[in-house]
DNA sequence: GTCTATATCGGGATAGAC
DNA sequence: GTCTATCCCGATATAGAC
């Protein structure tokens, strides 16, 4: 039986396909990445990549799925499993830096950089507010996990908004500087502070509420990050 | 005299060009936009165009050149006239949005989106950078000056790259949903709290120091934006 | 499933009349 | 300064042998 081993030729194929293809679109952008370059970049005729994939959006859709399902496969869903806030906050940030740092391109075309409007078809756009659209829920429901805001969704929709922001920001700086990660300490210090100033109760952080610590600390709580990020 | 009409026909031509290509360029990307689609909106034949500027890269150069005239005037250099750091970050975030409002196109050109990477040639990625790190330093100054951080320079730098990444998600944002504009508010309260953790004193925020007043309001300060901003 | 070869179209850029 | 017409190349996509 020689159907095997062609079969996962096939398969290979398609994946380094769509290695490449994520590669070159997240750090080009949809349209200056070409059939052309992708089939240069990985070894494969163009007509490979057309038997693969109906078309350049065809591919574009896959690359999406697959780094939604990678990406979502490395974000815990919102279990956060800390007691206190300050150690839920702390995994919920580490998670994301994590995934930051590991599928950097995944997190670049999930949010939509490296398309603009109409660049791909409507059925490629529709896809990527789907895929965006899961990356926002995933993030207001950590949020709201993390400060326990089940009775105050918008609280969690600007949380989660303003997470998502800086993650985008921090996306973009990348491009200029291809070294920079996701800074998780700034995000540990305003969140709280962005809860609280919606009459959030947050224990340990500088709030009115409680006086007896006056000083938030020079030094980060020190937690150390969660292992396990890496699947 | 027949020349100062000709001389004025092509000035203005020269205008709608760049305003044609910094609109479309700002939505769809530099790869995207096609000096066809420039020549087609703009009503202006394809080689008029090129009798402007030489090459596709020299518009981009040129809106680029000009989006950072109108933006840098469009923000007072930092000066931040209150008296109180509250009047002063209110002020400094109330010019930071009513730019990101009145010249959306610009500062998504200028943060860098619509460029990725090599898609410009050398020269443009160049000025890419120049601009924006233009914008970085206007951000420092102002940051600096709004908290008093002349010997904290690292401190007004980590506010200047949270203000400015807020910014550029924003601004990502506004490519699926154009009627986003700058929230003040977040950033009103969680520069301060940034601030505050590294021992920076702010008077009037939710710090440990005045619990006077524990809502700094839910209106904004209606502070009108700086005249003068549209030559 | 993979390759060579090719059709077709649109992009950037130029020549030269007006 | 503006227009028409054109060159050249690369991009998407397809045909058909292997």
């Amino acid at each position: 039986m020689r159907q095997a081993p062609a079969q996962d030729r096939g398969a290979r194929s398609r994946d380094a396909i769509l290695d490449t293809a994520g590669e070159l679109m997240s750090r080009h952008g949809y349209a200056a990445t070409s059939i052309s370059m992708i089939s240069t970049a990985c070894g494969l005729p163009v007509s490979s990549i057309y038997w693969h994939f109906r078309s350049k959006e065809g591919i574009y859709v896959a690359v999406l799925e697959r780094a939604t399902t990678v990406l979502l496969a490395a974000l815990p869903p919102a279990e956060v499993p800390g007691a206190d806030v300050t150690q839920r906050l702390d995994a919920f940030l580490s998670n994301l830096a994590g995934a930051f740092r590991q599928h950097p391109r995944g997190v670049q075309l999930l949010l939509g950089l490296g398309v603009v409007q109409k660049d791909a078809g409507a059925a490629a756009m529709a896809e990527v507010h789907r895929y965006r659209d899961a990356l926002v829920a995933w993030a207001r429901n950590s949020v709201s996990s993390v400060f326990a805001l089940r009775d105050r969704p918008e609280v969690a929709d600007e949380l989660a908004r303003f997470t998502l922001r800086m993650t985008s920001g921090t996306a973009v700086a990348r491009w200029f500087e291809p070294d920079v990660v996701l800074e998780t300490e700034p995000l540990r210090v305003t969140l709280p502070a962005l809860a609280a100033h919606h009459g959030v109760p947050v224990r340990g952080t500088p709030v009115e509420g409680g006086p007896g610590e006056d000083a938030p600390g020079e030094d980060a709580p020190a937690l150390g990050v969660t292992p396990g990020t890496a699947p």
